[in-house]
DNA sequence: CGTTGACTTCGTGCGCGCTCGAAGTTGTAG
DNA sequence: CTACAACTTCGAGCGCGCACGAAGTCAACG
């Protein structure tokens, strides 16, 4: 995280003014660093910084909104779960196609197509 | 995926200039659509449409360019990897916040704080 | 005493990936 | 015949999430 986006987080209300050494510097403390290092996370895992002041917002509103901020974090979580599907979806599928290219390679390496007719699965080898 | 992105794509060499039907109509072939579809998973598990055009350039020139497209997918797949670690992470994470977060709840529910003082875990309960 | 260098504020810029809107053509339904 | 919807091209606009640069302040080093 650079300082570009600390300073940026700190402007769009994701964190407390955070406290300043005597000459203006900032200092985190380590309550600010775990916050960071949860906003970080979420980041990391796709939520927008629109559902990160929401929930920072709420949370310092105190244990009232306690119920609302579950819900979005349980929001996040579903689409991370949806994510991870996803992702290893396309990690399946580069399997398969690297797989295949592997084949190509070897039969260039061999010598050439021969015999190469039916041993390329058109959706895999052209269509990719 | 809009027409919008559909002619976006065109525009920017992720497809061949796709067949046209008398009127100017763009039609579609199935290997166009395979393509595309293909492009849509790359895209959703967050290849740039740079990487993108560099595969669809190199596709273009057949199969010499294999290794080299080859790499670019097993590279994209080691990114995969990552992200699904990254996300399998947060979403444990989330979990914990969540029971967390139930708890408070629960102690609201059943009529305010008693005892509260040490089923706090600090971290859990307020650096979130 | 001078010179790095790390911090400060403020506003602006930028790359990405679409997204939209205007103006024009064509095909289909009532 | 007349709407109306669905496509076309072209260029501009936009939201996101930072990243940057200028101008200034301060601390420590040699």
């Amino acid at each position: 995280m650079t300082a570009h986006t600390l300073r940026y987080y700190e402007r769009v209300g994701l964190i407390q003014p955070v406290g300043r050494a005597r000459n203006g510097h900032r200092r985190y403390s380590e309550a600010d660093e775990a916050w960071l290092n949860f906003l970080h996370c979420m980041r990391a895992t796709n939520m927008s910084i629109r559902e990160m002041q929401r929930y920072a917002a709420l949370r310092e509103q105190g244990d009232a909104t306690s119920l609302e901020r579950r819900k979005l974090l349980e929001d996040h979580q579903a689409g991370i779960a949806e994510k991870i599907a996803e992702l290893q979806k396309a990690h399946a599928l580069l399997a398969h196609k690297i797989a295949n290219y592997k084949a190509i390679e070897d039969r260039i390496r061999i010598g050439g197509p021969q015999l190469v007719e039916r041993e390329k699965p058109a959706e895999l080898a052209t269509a990719s």
